[in-house]
DNA sequence: TCCTTGACTGGCT
DNA sequence: GAGCCAGCCAAGG
């Protein structure tokens, strides 16, 4: 695409996070060209208007936590990750386990 | 055009 | 080991 702003690369790079799969703000960031832009994909995620297309509750910080959710929390976020089979160490994400390695992006 | 906001991160105390 | 502070980046008003 010709054009696209800093949210759409972020939007297509989360949109291509498979189910069971998790990325960190970081990783987000840097995919998108802008590593240490990380506030600015959270602000992405946050405006985001299409979750059914932008499986944003699929990124997490870089030590698991989830920082936050614009539909219904940290606690609704967690358990739709739970739900699709992310592993989870206490309240946080084992990235160990279910971080997404990029193939083709 | 400038200032403020924000779902972050890394380092220091 | 936990909590606090400062820095970085992009978008909106």
């Amino acid at each position: 695409m010709t054009g696209e702003s800093f949210y759409q690369k972020v939007y297509e790079i989360v949109s291509r996070i498979p189910k069971g799969k998790v990325l960190t703000y970081k990783d987000v960031a840097f995919l998108a060209g802008s590593l240490g832009a990380s506030r600015a994909v959270g602000t992405a995620m946050r405006r985001n208007a299409d979750r059914a297309v932008i499986p944003c509750h699929r990124v997490v910080g870089t030590d698991g936590r989830m920082h936050g959710y614009a539909f219904g929390g940290e606690g609704a976020k967690a358990e739709m990750l739970k739900k699709e089979g992310i592993q989870f160490k206490g309240n946080e994400v084992d990235l160990g386990v279910s971080r997404w390695t990029i193939d083709v992006i």
